[in-house]
DNA sequence: TTCAAAAAATGACTTAGAGTCATAAAATAA
DNA sequence: TTATTTTATGACTCTAAGTCATTTTTTGAA
């Protein structure tokens, strides 16, 4: 009989209900409900029943950026276009990116976290998915001749994301020196693509 | 009499004195001695005085990491240079940058740690004072031409700040995946200023 | 020199929240 | 029906930051 293979998936549908429960009180603006009692609580199960099903707060927080590394994936398939040249595909990601994080703030939270933090996940390239995405366009530029060469593809897609990573950190954690001086954030996006662009040719 | 300003002089040495400590214990590789209680220990005094010269673990690791960016100024002085042009200066700044991370790993992590981390101090720029020399080099270098002048200058040094922080990142946190690809840091740094110095002109 | 007031220092205590584990309840299968 | 295995529970432990009533030291006027 199958009970074993019902058994897994009723453990998979439990871990996913945690992982929506946990969503909601982790991107709750609701003050300070962020604790492992208030997931257990929203979900109605204790809190050693968690630690049954995530090795710890972390595994639990990587599962949800996971998910938004889907929808990141999801959006960057959609921009795909076989007309496009390398150098214009990877234009085209960009815009894809910028949409996706305007969308889904508290999903790029979360992965900016996971990109941020001491990695505390064993394997941990959350964007690994997204960032091979963004390596097609960088072969298809190096072989239509619009992308520069002197570097491999796998050393471009790092840095690219590298230096986003940076750009988006300082957007988030920085927006009151921003203000300070007056800069607009979209400024920043655009002197970051312009310099990208004008430097990956 | 002096005795206010004496006192005033004795409470800086004596707020020195944690500093000075707390770089010890914090900067140390053995284990797990971290804690406010471990600081205390090392500077012989009780923990509850540490809270009457700081008001909390992250402004002390604040403090920290602001003598780390005095030093860094003193590398970028250092090579700072009349008979370069802009773009020669910036990429002077960029080398004693490299040179300053590799001679003072620690201080440069504690830096990180702020550019990265959710703002918990209030007036919260630390590489401000190091940031306002790198924009000297990009005023320089849009009034001999040898800069981009299509964003000012304020726009240029935070986009090529966060993005370099974004590359530091990387290196310091994605180790293990790097070296799983066999990627050079030397190649993603050299990648990086390569792109940038192109980018930038 | 004396001594009351002010300043500085102390460390036991509180708090918050992650993670554990002995025990109990439920499911399985013989 | 019942022994065994699996799953769930929540009271408990642990750690480290931060507090505060109390004590000690310093100050300066008499």
């Amino acid at each position: 009989m199958g009970t074993a293979e019902r058994k897994e998936r009723e453990k998979q549908r439990r871990r996913t209900t945690i992982i929506n429960a946990a969503e909601r009180i982790f991107f709750s603006s609701r003050g300070n409900k962020k604790t492992m009692d208030d997931v257990a609580k929203r979900v109605e199960l204790s809190k050693g029943t968690l630690y049954l099903y995530f090795k710890n707060k972390d595994e639990l927080l990587y599962a949800i950026a996971q998910k938004g590394v889907n929808k990141l994936c999801d959006y960057l398939k959609q921009s795909t276009s076989t007309t496009l040249n390398g150098r214009e595909q990877l234009s085209e990601y960009g815009d894809a990116f910028v949409q996706f994080v305007t969308d889904h703030p508290k999903h790029f939270d979360l992965i900016l976290r996971f990109e941020i933090l001491e990695p505390t996940i064993e394997s941990d390239m959350i964007m690994e998915p997204a960032l091979n995405l963004l390596q097609h366009a960088l072969t298809l530029g190096q072989s239509d001749g619009t992308i520069r060469k002197d570097h491999t593809e796998k050393e471009l897609v790092i840095v690219l994301w590298s230096q986003m990573v940076g750009i988006l950190n300082t957007i988030k954690h920085k927006e009151k020196y921003l203000n300070q001086f007056n800069i607009d954030v979209q400024q920043i996006i655009k002197g970051h693509f312009h310099l990208i662009m004008q430097g990956i040719g």
